[in-house]
This record gives structure tokens, sequence and C-alpha cells, in this order.
DNA sequence: AAATAATAGTATGCATACCAACAAATTTGA
DNA sequence: TCAAATTTGTTGGTATGCATACTATTATTT
């Protein structure tokens, strides 16, 4: 193969969107035996409502990165769980408030260490500079 | 803020999960935008298929890391756009074999460079070194 | 040879995750 | 003021991705 050629070569594992896909696979595996009540993207909203109280649910959804239909079905499920509720705001028709309910209260707060655990856990191999170093790589990446 | 609590503070944007989330986001629009016509797991399973042919359906998805029910509907989907066909093998009648069309085969050449501009439009904010340094990373993290 | 185990594939259900289209309400700007 | 633009939330469609359950086939063990 010339240098030319080899410029070009596209090994599959190399990709960064497939080692991407598979670091993730790994955390959710994590995650799933560690905190088998709620998903990760369902922890993070509760993690968003705990710190920031009542939020409408679009504003909500952005801060967890989530696009609204997407947001419609977490926030559903979490109701469905008894961890959040919901209310039509009285100063916006549009808007619908969620807050949590005392049982999401006390599932957050009772979640928090297993929440640590998973990211210890996910970041195992590495050693303490190679976490600062991924962690940061990850944010300068997709800024 | 105590020492101890802040030790166990919980940054939701800090963590390894999220970050990871937000990063494959950004390369899922990358690839949405460059490549449009498959997935990126539609991708990875014509680059298997073209890089060692004949496979079967079960072991082609184990190369792409995708389970069973996944790789089937992946297949499907691709052989309904063309670019693959599916048949029984004669050896092991619970096998399905799997490869590329004229037509796959035609496509995954023409779009190797739009692949390769994927990777690094991807990683487009991180030096040469940044980029080796975090698909090390994440090597050693998914082991 | 018969029973058991393992493997391949299919089907269904659940949970992100995005897009597009839509309705209702609010804000903006001419 | 009032029409246009924006925002909010919902719904339907498509695509991973995993779990579970199931059938069919092949391999292994007794």
């Amino acid at each position: 193969m010339s240098d030319a050629d080899a410029a070009k070569a596209y090994v599959l594992e190399d990709q960064i969107g497939f080692r991407l896909r598979l670091a993730n696979q790994r955390h959710l595996e994590i995650f799933a035996a560690t905190i088998p009540d709620v998903t990760p993207t369902q922890f993070a909203t509760l993690v968003k409502l705990k710190e920031l109280g009542v939020l409408s649910q679009n504003h909500l959804g952005r801060l967890v990165a989530m696009d609204a239909a997407t947001t419609n079905g977490v926030v559903t499920r979490l109701r469905n769980k008894g961890l959040v509720r919901t209310q039509a705001s009285t100063n916006d028709l549009r808007r619908l408030e969620v807050s949590l309910t005392p049982e999401g209260e006390a599932f957050i707060t009772e979640k928090m260490a297993a929440a640590h655990d998973v990211s210890a856990l996910t970041m195992k191999g590495l050693t303490a500079r190679e976490r600062e170093q991924i962690l940061a790589l990850l944010a300068k990446m997709a800024v």
C-alpha cells in the first residue's frame, strides 16, 4: 500500500464515532446495573430539578440537552413513576411546569452516592490524570 | 460548603456520561449532515462487509458491536435501500448470509472521503495530539 | 441414539433521540 | 394596534439499542 493510500485507510474501530458509541454503551451498562430504577436521561432530569426547582418542560429539556419531543417522553415516564409532577403555568398558558414530588426528592438524595459510583466505574481503567484529560477533551470537542 | 460536602458535589455537566452523550450528539449531527443517505450504524455495517465480504448476520452484528435484535433492523433497512442482500446459508440453515450489492459497493467507495471528513469534523476543535489522546483514552475506557 | 446445550435469527416492548408538522399562546415590530 | 414571528408543547414517524421470549437448527454430552 502506498503512502497516499495509507493516508486514506478507514479502520472502523479507530473512528471517533465508533469509539464514542462503545464508550457510551459501556456507560449505559454500568448505569443500568447500578441504578436500575431510572435511565441516565431520567436521572439527569431529576438532578436538574433538584438543583433548580420548578422548571418549564422545554427549559428543563434544554438544560439536559434533549429536544422537546424527547423531553416530553422522559417527563411522562418520570410522572408515571411518581418522581415528578406537572402543572399548567398561570403566567404563560403554553408552559407546563415540572417539579419533583417528595418521592422524587427522596429518590435523588438516596441515589447520589450510586451516581458517583457510576461515573467512577465508567472511568475505572483510567488514572486520575487521564480522567481529567478525557473530560476536558470531550468538553472541548462538543463545543 | 465543607470539604467533605465538596467531595460529594454532583455537577451533571461534569459527569462522564453526560459529556459522552453530548459528544455523541455532535458526531451524529455531523454525520447526518455529511452522509444523509445512511446512519453511522448502517455505514459501519457496510464498512465491515466491504472489508470482510460475506458474513452471517449475527457475526456481522458482533463486529459492529450491535446486539442481534438491533442488527436485524439495520440489515432490513440496508436491504430496503438496496445496499445489501441476504441469502440463507446452505451449510448452516440457521445462518443468514449478508453481503454488499453492487450498489452497496459503489456507495461505500463513493462515501469513503466523506466518512473521513466526518471524523475530522467531529474532532475539529482538537489538535493532532489531542485527537490521538482522546482516541486512546476512549479505547482504554471501553475495554 | 436420545437428551441437553448452544447458537442464529425473529418478534415485541420499552426508552432514548431526532425530525417534521401542528396548534395554542405570547412576544415583537411595523 | 395588529399582523408576523417566536415559543411551547404535542403527535407521528424513523432509527438505534437493550431485554425477553420464542422457533429452528446445530453441537455436545451422556
